[in-house]
DNA sequence: ACAAAAGTGTTTGGGATACACCCATGT
DNA sequence: ACATGGGTGTATCCCAAACACTTTTGT
């Protein structure tokens, strides 16, 4: 019996927060369709490859953070029949969370901030649609896990974890109850017994990042 | 350009609840491989067909829901490379929710108790750990949207949809309060302005779907 | 001394839980 | 009359928001 076959792509929304905005890793197009559009790094799945694993491959070859082991999880899958001019593509896509990094030595891969991408139309293919389903999925996990430590470096104070709330939700936050509530929070931080005084004021206790996998309790948005 | 093809499924996770219990609807297979089997029901995605409309054709198709216009939402895609031992196959899998209906006339369609399916091994590829992803969705879905209301008729009462919650999440929950935590939520329920007495007792009145889309506030599970 | 940021204590209000109690039907 | 389930009232508790206040540094 014969089915029909179709093109599967993996495409990474990698989101990092960095001079005080929300960016995605985007890729520029240098040749067509969407010639000088921005876009997603992708990149098609090998026949033999396992999903996670082409994601992976992804980071490495187009995204250049491959030492970086960072949190990777399924998005969706796109699939509408005309959203690649050329053949009929699927994309599944995958999200990623990162420290503030140097993406690629490559310029045609830049760290943009998102409510750029998302206001302007020169995007690839459906991209912008799939930035935004991402964006809105970041936004939500950092009210039931503690996946907003992923955006920080190994060690962080609580006001940098917290700055990494206010950016994403686009929200202020209380220092002082946002402090009790992580502080509080099962397994979300381990302090590491030292201080910094980088961000000025009375020296702030150094943190890493928990074992915890779901907040207990949540960390729930400002009613919006 | 030459890239690798993949054939491409669509697997649905059919949840209803029936006889006191949550139930899926399953396919037994009657060919190879795992004959005999329990699978979910699926087909392959034709070229020109975008993903949501390849779900309603198998609703239709395989599972004999065709008239019925249920919720359908994407559940998440699998495509580890041995998952099909004929060839490479990729499913994206869409969860719906269902009242209690009569499926399909084919007896090889049929609603099966998801506790007796997950403890069961005699499953087709990896469709038992597509149905736990499923149902796990559908437990969390209750929480914060109003879609336990897709398992009930039309028209129900608040203790039929108070069962719905039991059922699904395995846990008694007080009649008062659920309640009040119901009839208070913002567009949950709308009263139709009759009563019922078909569940014994003292006439209920009966509500239909409202158009809220989020719940607020959200019905949390206890603790566990 | 003063500014700046970290961290603590305290009050208060809304929502959830637990449960007593009343209502409206069938038998 | 009584059983059965529908629905309301109420005390209590917990948690989160709001904000005054203390602590510890740099300049």
């Amino acid at each position: 019996m014969s089915v029909p076959r179709v093109a599967l792509t993996v495409d990474l929304v990698i989101l990092t927060v960095r001079e005080q905005r929300l960016c995605a890793l985007t890729w520029m197009r240098d040749s067509e369709p969407y010639r000088g559009c921005w876009s997603l790094p992708g990149g098609f799945i090998q026949l033999d490859e396992d999903l996670p694993v082409a994601a992976a491959r992804v980071m490495d070859e187009k995204a250049g953070l491959a030492d970086v082991r960072i949190h990777l999880e399924q998005l969706a899958t796109f699939g509408y029949p005309d959203r690649d001019p050329r053949q009929r593509v699927v994309s599944v896509t995958y999200l990623g969370l990162a420290p503030n990094l140097p993406a690629s030595s490559r310029a045609q891969v830049t760290w943009k901030p998102v409510d750029v991408l998302l206001a302007r139309e020169e995007n690839a293919f459906d991209h912008r649609r799939i930035l935004r389903d991402g964006v809105e999925r970041a936004r939500s996990k950092l009210e039931y896990t503690p996946l907003a430590a992923a955006f920080c470096p190994p060690e962080f104070t609580v006001a940098e974890l917290r700055r990494v709330y206010e950016i994403v939700w686009g929200t202020p936050l209380d220092p002082r109850n946002f402090h009790r509530k992580v502080t509080g929070a099962d397994r979300f931080l381990v302090p590491t017994g030292t201080t910094t005084t980088r961000d000025g004021g009375r020296p702030a206790r150094l943190f890493r990042r928990g074992g915890a996998v779901q907040l207990h309790p949540p960390m729930l948005r400002p009613s919006a």
